[in-house]
DNA sequence: TTGTAGGCGTTATCAT
DNA sequence: ATGATAACGCCTACAA
């Protein structure tokens, strides 16, 4: 049995005052006097007093407590999302709980639940590739928790949302192999029920109408699953296909990882026979070789962004504020690298 | 002001009984007749009901919080392992509130004291590198916090601890460049203060002696910040010096991607001039060009075994059975990689 | 300046 | 089969 934790009741007792006093004392209150207020702190320290969260956020309904779902964690984008957060959380006095639904959507729905149990002053979430249904979200909001999407949002839910500027990310990586005088650009496609595989693709096509190039349906693959193994398959099919192609635009950094290798597997060289950029937020993609180019999606940016706008909501609602709902768009950027063998 | 929440003393009212009876319907207490039971369960799925947690953990003085506090978060390693902690809290019923201490003393102290606050069940934690002071853990362990080490870890502390068999992964990595056929090999070495740092460095010299190669101290190069900026300084520093080597053993797998840029930018092949084996858990590993053949400490086993360990003692105690803390080895294998030129 | 009492949501004990 | 009550640790209006 876990060892009897050390109480403001304890502390009375040594003292004998009442826990009350202990109470004020602790919190510095002005009526205490100062002999009592030095007395509390001594025996408090002594004894290393820890106040109790649980009791406290039971007594005020707040617990100090964010909670972010997220679908994975060993990637560098939620990764980064993460600890964006947590800066944020910290300055203010919160922690924050984490739950990883492992692209699971029932995994998903046991966690909004059990964060709902645990009382977190707030939600951040960016969803499951295959959630459609959003009813936990739903209930969630019904019950006045405040809920923040991030990245992967959904407009059926009238709650603020931080997104990146995927349409413009996706133009600008266009334009830049436009600009290297590519003219056969694949685009390795995301999933079509998310906003982000949508945007992608629209601002690649929106790019190719600005510069008189023929949008080719046959150029756009989808890759619905986005992982490595899919990547992979797809590029090379398309490499032994009859297509021909000069560039690849890939939705996201593992697509492009996996392009990448069966561009090389296939002998050709990068970016001479084939340029490649990729979307996303991946330490990755200053580190390979060659090093590609890429649209940064600010990861701790899209975490700060979102833990400020849940710290606003939440802060408004405790005073009795209305809070409208907003939409952040966080910038991508096209960072350029150079190959190694342009050193 | 947060909406109110629905209690089981609001199904009671609607229902005129006592607010006993719904507690007990709701867990299904023989006692309860099937209709109030029926009636109840009805209700609360109606409204919504969802229990309060916080209640709960204050009622029973257990929260079924595993908190883990690791120095950082973008980082396969520690991604890694909490997502293996996860796995394992989420089949025993647990949640994991996550701190990242940012490789700060001062951080991993506040955090401490949070997670303690907070009541967890257990903590799981990897420390700072530069944490030598153990108070505020043992302060933890006083209170009767199960705790459990891992990784990063220390003997001045009597509990459960998982670790890799560092000494033997080193060994293993200095053998692999010694069958290669480098006779001149340079450990980047990682902080004094840690285990880890010793160990790896012992693993290495221990390998050089076994195959009758002198252990030279000018090739044993201390990074003890281990960043990319030192590793690849200090390789730059050690290519323009006039000490002649042919292979690296990097302590981990930012100080080995330094090193290898550093070996790069000076125009030599990977690993004709000079080989590289890393330590460490990384994606990265496999898709660097040339890939680097690296020691793989598996951050999902550890994880798993650090939080099997963590609900194995807190069980025990919840039994009041005694629980004698152990320290558990996850073996690190020796992973070859390929250069593609090799293809 | 300090103490008393009630309540946050839940459950266990002891009645009825 | 159900209700009343106390308790977990803390805070706060009210009383003294």
């Amino acid at each position: 049995m876990r060892k009897e934790q050390y109480t403001m009741q304890d502390i009375a007792n040594e003292l004998g005052i009442s826990k009350s006093t202990v109470s004020r004392a602790l919190k510095n209150h002005p009526d205490i006097s100062q002999d009592t207020k030095n007395a509390v702190n001594k025996l408090a320290k002594e004894k290393d007093y820890q106040p109790n969260s649980l009791a406290l956020s039971l007594r005020h309904n707040k617990s100090f407590v964010l909670g972010i779902i997220v679908p994975e964690i060993v990637h560098d984008f939620f990764a980064n999302v993460i600890s964006g957060v947590q800066t944020v959380a910290y300055n203010e006095g919160y922690n924050v709980m984490i739950c990883i639904s492992n692209e699971s959507i029932e995994q998903e729905v046991v966690d909004t639940k059990a964060m709902y149990s645990s009382r977190v002053d707030g939600l951040l979430i960016s969803t499951t590739k295959k959630t459609t249904d959003l009813s936990h979200l739903q209930s969630l909001v019904r019950k006045g928790v405040p809920l923040v999407m991030f990245d992967r949002v959904s407009d059926e839910l009238d709650v603020s949302k931080v997104i990146t500027d995927d349409h413009h990310g996706a133009y600008l990586a266009t334009e830049h192999l436009i600009k290297q005088g590519c003219k056969k650009i694949v685009h390795l496609s995301g999933p079509n029920n998310l906003a982000i595989g949508i945007n992608r693709k629209e601002g690649y096509k929106a790019a190719l109408r600005d510069y008189k190039i023929a949008v080719d349906d046959n150029l756009i693959i989808p890759c619905p699953l986005g992982d490595l193994k899919e990547a992979t398959e797809v590029t090379k099919q398309l490499l032994d296909s009859d297509l021909s192609f000069d560039a690849i635009f890939a939705n996201n950094d593992v697509t492009a990882i996996g392009a990448m290798t069966s561009v090389k597997n296939k002998g050709l060289k990068i970016p001479e026979d084939i340029s490649i950029v990729g979307f996303g937020d991946w330490r990755l993609s200053k580190l390979l070789e060659p090093p590609l180019t890429s649209i940064e999606q600010s990861g701790i940016d899209i975490g700060i962004q979102a833990a400020t706008l849940l710290l606003e909501q939440i802060k408004a609602e405790e005073k009795d504020k209305e809070f409208k709902p907003r939409t952040e768009i966080i910038k991508s950027k096209l960072i350029k690298r150079e190959s190694s063998t342009q050193r």
